[in-house]
DNA sequence: GTAATTTGAATGATCGTTCAACCAAATTAT
DNA sequence: ATAATTTGGTTGAACGATCATTCAAATTAC
């Protein structure tokens, strides 16, 4: 963790700090995703950052609160990941709806570790509030990007089709359940594999935009 | 439970067995919506019934029995619910897929009770292998009899967009990707509006087969 | 030296499981 | 049919294990 290929200088107190809450709520991550939210004790997380018993109530005063931190850090590199996306992406809709859709797919949100816990999260989200008011915060956020894109892409050209907050609602939705491949067949579930599905479905609702090469079957 | 129109009868001890574990399974369901995966303990699920203590051990041996138990028969009733929607439906394709997504949104699995349940499960999915194990098996069911209805589709008309399989995978993401709203926007949450958002999607895939009338924004 | 940080043993609460006792249903003997 | 016996189901107190949290003492940065 605090290696590096300069010389090691000492840390302020202030980094230090910083520095011991990011570890902790790593291994949280590392805990929920290895044993399960139900079998998460803060010795484990404690353990797990090479650290003894009684420090994480130092650090977050309670497991309670150590939990809702680091879902809130799940949801902030979740967000920053589609925003640099579209960030980096052109101004063409179409360029800028392939890049949310690939930040979905991105290998630092969508691996087998942060699934696992984003899963745990929202096994719990129906018995703590706070869990639901952080999601979804998030879901509104996403949502008004995507379907902002989407509206555009509409208004490019003549559609008949779902309109922007349907297809806005069905990507997202899409994703998250492609996600659980990844859970439920960890072996078989392939990220690239699961963007070309999302860019497949999209290439019915945008034709003229989203031209894509035709898989053949066998 | 035991009420009915006739003259109360004594029931067997067989019966009452079978009455029993539903009782208690239908208790953790209830418990782990109400309180969460975490918090859910045997004396809740005993009491939950009306029962002491001890019961549960005698009917299920271990509280990771019960909860296999109760998973397995969650996956069951989301089965018979789909075959039933299949076996009801015409022998038209689209008739036949329609039918598929409906059953996804269908009351007695498409609630906030039901859908917190299944999240919790697949919330320790990651540590636990049995759970893992029935949802895959659940998945590869449905992912069959959903990816051979897509296919009779695809061959009815000249078809260029997504392969049967993308379909199906989609479909079944989709869903539970909505189910996830009705945990996380549970007042906003609209099962039919869930639907036709599925409905306006397969639309733009197979626009013969399946034409809606447009909605139009605002 | 002082204040912040870290340690790890102690505390108190909770939970899953066990079990002896009890009771009702089913079975068998009379 | 009635009584005796066995089997199965239920109870709730008790046990042992686990866990979150506390805190006094030790250590470290400033």
């Amino acid at each position: 963790m605090t290696k590096s290929g300069r010389a090691e200088r000492p840390i302020s107190r202030s980094q230090m700090k910083l520095l011991r809450r990011q570890q902790l709520i790593e291994s949280t991550i590392e805990s929920i995703a290895k044993r399960g939210f139900a079998e998460t004790t803060m010795a484990d997380v404690a353990q797990g950052a090479g650290l003894s018993r009684g420090i994480v109530n130092f650090h977050f005063v309670s497991k309670e609160m150590l939990l809702n931190e680091t879902l809130h850090h799940l949801a902030q590199e979740y967000r920053e990941v589609w925003r640099r996306a579209l960030e980096r992406a052109g101004p063409a809709p179409i360029e800028r709806l392939k890049a949310l859709v690939a930040a979905d797919f991105d290998p630092k949100v969508c691996n087998k570790k942060k699934v696992a816990v984003w899963y745990a999260f929202w096994g719990e989200a129906k018995s703590r509030p706070y869990y639901r008011e952080i999601c979804a915060d998030f879901d509104r956020e996403h949502h008004v990007a995507l379907r902002a894109v989407c509206q555009e892409l509409i208004d490019q050209g003549d559609h008949s089709g779902p309109t922007a907050d349907q297809i806005a609602t069905a990507v997202a939705a899409t994703t998250d359940g492609l996600w659980q491949n990844l859970l439920i067949h960890p072996q078989s579930f392939d990220r690239e594999e699961a963007k070309q599905t999302v860019y497949a479905i999209l290439a019915s609702i945008f034709p003229r935009q989203l031209a894509l090469r035709r898989v053949t079957a066998a």
